[in-house]
DNA sequence: TGATCTAAGGAATAGGTTTTCCCGATTCCT
DNA sequence: AGGAATCGGGAAAACCTATTCCTTAGATCA
């Protein structure tokens, strides 16, 4: 049951081991009848170089490690596929954990991926916010996607939320809306912040500001959505557009709004999920 | 910047390879001061041995593929929590591979996987169905789950059919309902054509049949679930109940009949999601 | 006192691959 | 023909850890 090495290739062949990589990676000064030779065998015997002693040769391992905290949730699903996508045909695989967004679990992970001598982690998924970051003084280099760290100097790809909150207003101003309200979630998330800071300074510099006081903190829910709506329409009835900080609230808000019989137009943009994480492929070389 | 080994675990500390591994595994027969002593040394120097290294040793990676054909789509998300949920804390790692249901990128994965010598693969999401098997003599267990493999002799995890026919029939039986109609998806799908089977026994066995004269096949769409109960509304306007096939098809075939003034009631059960992969423990032993 | 036993830890090996260095045999040049 | 360069390939080290077998010293026993 023992799995066919290249030691199997180099004796069937009747070349040393050596040789026998040399020929089937392509290296050294080897005759080419004998390289179709040993190319030949180790079809024949169905030889699949071990990539563990690859990898403890090499002092790296191919891999890269990816921690997700929300569970495979809607944040961490694109990044996910995306780092799939970006590595897996160029032979490095990706490493599935789970923290959960809990301190005990997350060290656990990052202790196993450390262990297993990974070339890069990713994080992503929506973490608490804002969050210490995952370790200090990881010997590989870590990139958040999708979530931050506190500490200034690590790489993360996230939306610019100030500039998303000010083009949202910018395209409401350009409809000729000029009494917009925000509804968004809970202040403790830096989004949050950030997007009514983009809203607000674009109102700014065209002379308004936000109705009926300033952003509307909340959750990131429908519910929240809804509430927050009919609170609009008793202190600010005279507001004409709501600017909602995701899909979740909007939706919220506009069923509030349309039950109302107030008429609420469709959504205008997709999410436009899926995005694509080549940032990831900062962290390894391609393997030559 | 190289990576601290045991080597300089046991040079700090005094004493061979050989001890400090013994002191750090709790083998052999050491000195208590002994142990203590390494693994201070251990602790203080960052020592993480090497995955790699033990499962080059070992001749097992601790790791097992996970293949999923419908790029983390509605059926692999639950199974590839459950696997990391079932393995992660066991110190087995999740390796992750996206075929999109093609051959190509199927036998690159495969491939890819046995070269990191897996100590398993797990093979999820709807693929195209009837199906070959992933591969065939595979030196590692493989185990189907939500998906099946047209080799019998294959391990698969997939839910009853058959019975879950049954059950919604029996229980549209036990609500004094007789003329049922069942909408479902394409009959190239095995899943259709068992529900279907299910139900058909069942209502054989209470001297009943299907209404409008047997399944409807078409779509997992919410269009088709509209469509099909139109259809059903001018063909067969005496049923009192419809067997969907799924959430999407129930879901269009609800609004449909709300839209034409008839009455449905809300949806019955959850779909239980988030089965748990407890069969993946079967793939491996725990780690000692 | 000499022989035997136990405790504590060291040396060596295995696991599979890549790569560097080296050696023998041709071929080329003058 | 004699030396140099090239060609083809072999031997061995290195990556890191766990384990098996030995060695040494001290203790016990007759």
């Amino acid at each position: 049951m023992r799995r066919v090495t290249i030691r199997d290739v180099a004796a069937e062949a009747g070349v040393s081991i050596g040789t026998a990589s040399k020929a089937l990676n392509g290296q050294g000064k080897l005759r080419t009848e004998t390289r179709e030779r040993v190319a030949e065998v180790a079809q024949r015997l169905g030889f699949a170089p071990n990539t563990l002693a690859q990898a403890l040769l090499a002092g790296r391992s191919f891999t890269v490690g990816l921690i997700t905290t929300d569970s495979f949730g809607r944040f961490s699903i694109p990044v996910m596929q995306g780092a799939e996508d970006a590595l897996g045909p160029g032979r490095i695989a990706v490493l599935l954990c789970d923290s959960r967004d809990d301190q005990i679990r997350e060290q656990h992970y990052l202790r196993t991926l450390l262990e297993r001598r990974v070339d890069g982690i990713i994080v992503t998924g929506r973490r608490q916010d804002p969050r210490e970051p995952i370790g200090s003084d990881i010997p590989v280099p870590v990139v958040y996607a999708m979530t931050s760290s506190t500490n200034p100097g690590d790489l993360s790809l996230v939306p610019d939320d100030a500039e998303g909150g000010a083009i949202a207003v910018r395209h409401l101003l350009s409809t000729g809306r000029t009494r917009i309200g925000h509804v968004t979630g809970p202040m403790s998330f830096a989004a949050s912040r950030l997007r009514a800071q983009g809203a607000e300074q674009t109102l700014a510099a065209a002379g308004l500001e936000l109705a009926a006081g300033g952003a509307m903190y909340g959750e990131w829910t429908e519910e929240w959505g809804r509430q927050a709506a009919d609170m609009l329409l008793r202190s600010a009835p005279e507001l004409d557009a709501v600017f909602c900080g995701n899909d979740q609230i909007a939706r919220g808000a506009a069923d509030a709004l349309r039950e109302r019989g107030i008429d609420v137009p469709g959504r205008g943009l997709s999410a436009g999920q899926k995005r694509r994480l080549a940032l990831a492929r900062l962290l390894i070389e391609p393997r030559p």
